[in-house]
DNA sequence: GTGCCAGCTCAAGTCGACTTGAGGTCAAGC
DNA sequence: GCTTGACCTCAAGTCGACTTGAGCTGGCAC
C-alpha cells in the first residue's frame, strides 16, 4: 500500500529526513503510524510537503503555514490571507525591481565612481531612508 | 564639525547604536577617534551606512558588503558582481512573480478547493521541484 | 556633590529552521 | 552469531544579524 517509509519521503519529496522529522514534531506533517520502531507515512504526506514547500517559497515561517492547515489536515486557506501575501509579494517585486534596475544600471553606469552617478544616489536615498527593506525583514530579536 | 556622536549617527540613519557598533566591530565603519570614551563618527559615514543599507536590501551579507570597501574605505564596487547580482535579482523576481500570480489566483479561484485548481497544482509541482526556493534560501547549517 | 543622561564594554541571549552527534534498536543477510 | 543499514531519540550546535543586560564612566545641571 501507500505506507511509506521515511526515506522514501526523502526520496520523493526531496527532503532530509532530519528535516521530516523536524516537521512532524512541529505538527506539519503526520505519520499513520509506526512499523516497529520506523514511522510510517500516508503517500499523501508528499502532496502536503509540496504544500508546505510553496508556503515556503511565498515566504511564510513554518508556525504560519501549521495555522494553514485545518485539524483534520486539509489545507485551509483563508482568501484574505492569501490576498494580503498576494499584496505583500507585490510590494516586495517592486522593491526588488527597484534594486535590480540600479544594480544594473550601476553595472555599466559611465560615471566614474558611482557616487557620483545620479541614478545611483538617488538608489542610496531610498535605501537609507529604509523605503527598501532587506530580503531579511528586519524585526526584534533577529 | 562634522563629527557625530552615536546618537546623532542613530537619528540620521535610522540605526539603533548597538547595530552602529556592531558594524563597526565588523569593520563595515570606523570611527575617526573618542571623545573621552565616546566614539566620533564622521558624517561621511552616513553616506556609508546608505551604501551598507542598500547592499543588504539587494541580498549581500554584512560579510559580502564588508568586501566591497577597499582598504582606504571607498567603495569598489565590481561591475561583474553588480551585473551578476542583478541577474540573481532579476531570478528571484521571476519566482516571486510566479508565486504571486498563484497565490492571487488561489484567492479567488473558483474551485471548490485548492486541490482541485489545475492552476494550483501546477504551481504545487514547481514548488515541489524546487523550482521556487524559499525566500530565506535553504543552505547547509541553516 | 550628586543625580542624570548618554555613552561605554563584554558576555550571553534571540530567532527560525534545521543539522549534527552520540548512542540505541531491529530485521535481513552472510 | 555478527555485521550492516536503515531507522530511532534526545540534546546540543549552527548561522547571521543583531539585541539585551549588567555594571561602568564622564560631563553637565542643579
Amino acid at each position: 500500500m501507500s505506507e511509506l517509509d521515511i526515506g522514501e519521503v526523502m526520496k520523493r519529496s526531496g527532503l532530509p529526513a532530519s528535516a521530516l522529522r523536524f516537521y512532524e514534531q512541529k505538527g506539519l506533517i503526520a505519520s499513520i503510524g509506526r512499523r516497529g520502531q520506523r514511522r510510517q507515512f500516508d503517500a499523501a504526506v508528499v502532496e502536503r510537503l509540496a504544500l508546505i514547500a510553496m508556503g515556503r517559497a511565498a515566504g511564510f515561517s513554518l508556525d504560519e503555514i501549521a495555522l494553514m492547515f485545518a485539524a483534520d489536515g486539509s489545507p485551509r486557506l483563508d482568501r484574505d490571507m492569501l490576498a494580503a501575501k498576494a499584496a505583500e509579494l507585490d510590494e516586495r517585486i517592486r522593491e526588488l525591481t527597484v534594486m535590480r534596475d540600479a544594480i544594473a544600471h550601476a553595472a555599466d553606469c559611465p560615471a566614474p565612481t558611482h557616487m557620483e552617478c545620479p541614478t545611483f544616489r538617488r538608489l542610496l536615498q531610498a535605501a537609507a531612508s529604509g523605503a527598501i527593506r532587506p530580503a531579511r525583514p528586519r524585526r526584534p530579536g533577529v
